[in-house]
DNA sequence: CAGGCTTATTAGCTAAGCTAACTATTGTGA
DNA sequence: TCACAATAGTTAGCTTAGCTAATAAGCCTG
């Protein structure tokens, strides 16, 4: 079925079939009128747990000014809250609230709503194909 | 190998992996010094032809306001060209230059690069997966 | 305990997105 | 035919998101 082809050919065709699918996702309008880069910080403070500004900043690759107006839109909407830190007086500790966590729930029914139809359309065998892929997208992610 | 999991979790799987793999890519700086924006709606030119400024921003999902900013950038670095319609008086025609063509060319060899490495990595059969998934990707973004 | 590192914020800039309003052209219907 | 509606593009003015440089506060180490 599939002709093997370079590897950098392949490169090139996941890339565009990667950044098209990540564009049509995207479109799905948020449920809670947040952004793009508001629900992406939210997001990974509810998979990563709670964490410090700067280690969140690292996290969603920005810098850290950058991520001190994110999260003080993200707690002017009581989606996160901020705590200080135990022992080092410096720091903030930033964690989810429970109406974050609802918004994210949301939300993320609302996207995958739209993916699931459009998979829904496709062959079993199709689809099993694309749990693997999935699978190793997310390896070469991480790499 | 991968066990059969519901659609609709298949989305969630697959919805993260894009994401994910997608900024990974795009933390590939680009070669000219020009933004994402400027860079998507070049390669949209580039890929479908001249077209307007309302079509372009139709294509790239903004507003036609937000587009002319982004054709003022491109058309100042020489990267994009625009002349008038052969019979409507009202529209304009945008079309990729000779340099703004080169630029694509390097910056997708650039990213690219990064990506096949990664791939490079994999077993030909895992490679494998990933062109039938590719395939299957873009047939769903298209839906 | 003084001076240097780290954390976070503030200030000030650019880019990217939006809506509303404007100009110019095209098309249409009485 | 021509007044008027529709369309294409831009301008004005706003918000969000990103950056660097500078500042303030706390921690640590010689």
């Amino acid at each position: 079925m599939a002709e093997r082809v370079p590897t950098s050919q392949l490169a090139v065709v996941l890339r565009d079939a990667i950044t098209r699918l990540n564009r049509r996702v995207r479109q799905t309008r948020p449920v809670g009128d947040i952004t793009v880069t508001q629900l992406s910080a939210l997001a990974s403070l509810e998979l990563a747990g709670a964490m410090s500004p700067r280690e969140l900043a690292d996290t969603e690759r920005v810098r850290p000014p950058t991520m001190t107006k994110i999260v003080a839109k993200l707690e002017a909407r009581g989606l996160v809250q901020r705590s200080p830190h135990p022992t080092d007086g410096r720091q903030v500790v930033l964690a989810a609230t429970a109406k974050g966590r609802e918004l994210l729930r949301q939300i993320e029914r609302a996207r995958d709503e739209w993916l699931t139809q459009r998979l829904a359309e496709l062959t079993a065998a199709e689809r099993d194909v694309l749990q693997r892929a999935a699978e190793l997208l997310r390896r070469v992610a991480r790499g």
